[in-house]
RNA sequence: CGAGGUGUAGCGCAGUUUGGUAGCGCGUUUGGUUCGGGACCAAAAGGUCGCAGGUUCAAAUCCUGUCACCUCGACCA
């Protein structure tokens, strides 16, 4: 019988065989995207985006606890506005689109599509900061961007993005960089506790931070090719952008001072993330918490004598108890239906026939691991809900000990080649571009970040050039 | 942006070398039998061969250009 189940699944490539048609083929087939007339940009279609609003809802609710609100700034930025931080400029020219007419009519001034906000709310945020009562300012806003990127790759890297950037304005460095730490946490504890992601923090190396920032903060994920994906960063700016955009307060003390900002940002790009650390050969498995559909209810023979009837009254049991469920009731055989819910991740499936019925019980099927155990109807949400549970915990451990697994400590260039070539290495770092550069050119592998709360000292010299060590980095090949 | 590959029915593909009536499997529709891991029988519908030019009596097939996707690089929060 397991023999036959293989040869049902793929239309999908196998993970181990190519990672990359195995990502393209998960996203088309379950329905997640589909590509656009529009080179770069995807089109997010209903269970994709579905995932997306699970995500918001989650994350929107933490930005609101930690006492955030939303706004909307435009989408056009006028060029004079973004070439006010002379870094951030550089950093993100090549990659900016322009408006350049409007209607028929050349523009005085082109507009630059956003690529990140900061510019045009810096300039916002100029006006509306006066006094230090009016700080800190502490906004959010959901929305899109581009980035005219070279290469693409649904959710990982599209032209046009959604995503959310936070953006504030604080009285001192301090309570900057509070921010900057407490909305990575924010991130990290989402990644964990909503998406099942086993991610590490820290800081990112001086090339590889946000152009325009102090330093950058980032999460950091492990797919299943031993990739590292970035998850989501947080800026502390200083005061750079507040002396480009002229955001200045009267503090206490009567002295006009500079404001001191952050921003923080994570995108549809965990998505991609989702699928890449939790999926497998059978397609998508998704966290109970962003799983638009959390069971589906398949009834088995269907049309006897009351199985239809117990199956729907099933489904509404299930969904008044705030469960996220659909029944299908379409002409499909069993095991069609069976293979259709595996490949779309969903995460519990219940099975109920003639025999069921006749015991008082229903077959519960988890995604993460294909357990099948009968369950009595009585209190099925309750149980559904315990099961929920412990495959979000079970897919959060798995990822996790398949990170750890793959990472590797090195303090020999031998033993790093081999590390970063399906996985991350933790080594000494003597800090310098120019050797980051060279490991770079040499292996393929980046700077992913500096971790927090680690004092590990692997050697006082650096893996790559010898020279003096500073810190402990962690390297690898990235999405 | 560079190198390589692929575009033919909704999906997966054959046909292209050697120009000569557009094919197969799955899916879809209709009717019937089925139903606890992708059921079966019968009938039917569905394609200006990615797009634009060109060569030719004749182009899916040859030539030129172009677009999209995939892989590997380069580039990139």
């Amino acid at each position: 019988m397991a023999k036959k189940q293989e040869e049902f699944v793929t239309h999908i490539a196998r993970r181990s065989e190519d990672f990359s048609q195995w990502y393209t083929d998960v996203i088309l087939k379950t329905d997640m995207v589909d590509y656009s007339d529009v080179k770069g940009c995807m089109v997010i279609k209903p269970y994709g985006y579905g995932v997306w609003e699970l995500i918001q809802h989650e994350m929107d609710a933490r930005f609101k606890a930690t006492g955030h609100k939303n706004a909307y700034f435009p989408l056009l930025i006028p060029e004079s506005l973004l070439m006010k931080e002379a870094e951030h400029v550089e950093g993100f020219a090549p990659e900016v689109a322009w408006v350049t007419m409007g209607g028929k009519e050349v523009l005085p001034e082109r507009l630059a599509i956003r690529p990140t906000s900061e510019t045009i709310i810096g300039s916002m945020y100029s006006k509306w900061v006066q006094s230090y009562r009016d700080l800190p300012v502490l906004m959010n806003q959901w929305c899109n961007v581009m980035r005219w990127e070279k290469s693409t790759r649904p959710f990982l890297r599209t032209s046009e993005f959604l995503w959310q950037e936070g953006h504030t304005v604080h009285a001192t460095l301090e309570e900057a960089e509070e921010e900057t730490v407490r909305m990575l946490g924010v991130y990290k504890e989402f990644a964990e506790n909503v998406l099942a992601i086993p991610v590490i923090t820290g800081q990112k190396s001086a090339k590889e931070k946000f152009a325009g920032a102090e330093h950058t903060y980032t999460m950091e994920a492990m797919m299943q090719d031993g990739k590292a994906l970035q998850m989501g960063t947080s800026h502390n700016l200083g005061q750079n952008f507040a002396k480009s955009y002229d955001i200045t307060f009267l503090d206490k003390d009567g002295a006009l001072k500079y404001g001191y900002t952050t921003s923080w940002g994570t995108s549809t790009r965990m998505i991609g993330g989702l699928i890449m650390v939790h999926g497998d050969d059978r397609g998508l498995v998704l966290p109970p918490k962003v799983a638009p559909v959390q069971v589906e209810v398949v009834p088995i023979a269907q049309h006897k004598e009351g199985v239809f009837e117990k199956a729907n009254e099933l489904f509404f049991a299930l969904k008044n108890a705030g469960l996220r469920v659909e029944l299908d009731d379409s002409e499909k055989s069993a095991g069609w239906k069976f293979n259709e819910c595996e490949m779309k991740g969903i995460p519990v499936r219940v099975e109920i026939g003639p025999k069921d019925i006749e015991k008082g019980t229903v077959v519960l099927v988890r995604r993460d691991n294909f357990e099948k155990t009968f369950a009595p109807m009585e209190n099925l949400a309750d149980t559904i809900k315990t099961l929920l549970e412990d495959i979000h915990n079970n897919l959060f451990e798995q990822a996790k000990a398949r990170r750890d697994a793959h990472i590797t400590q090195a303090t020999d260039f031998e033993t790093f080649k081999q590390g970063v070539n399906g996985g991350f290495v933790e080594a000494m770092w003597c800090g310098e571009r120019d050797c980051e550069d060279a490991i770079k050119a040499e292996t393929g592998a980046t700077t992913r970040c500096m971790p927090f709360g680690e004092h590990k000292c692997l050697s006082d010299v650096c893996v790559h050039c010898g020279r003096p060590a500073k810190r402990l980095m962690i390297f690898a090949k990235a999405y």
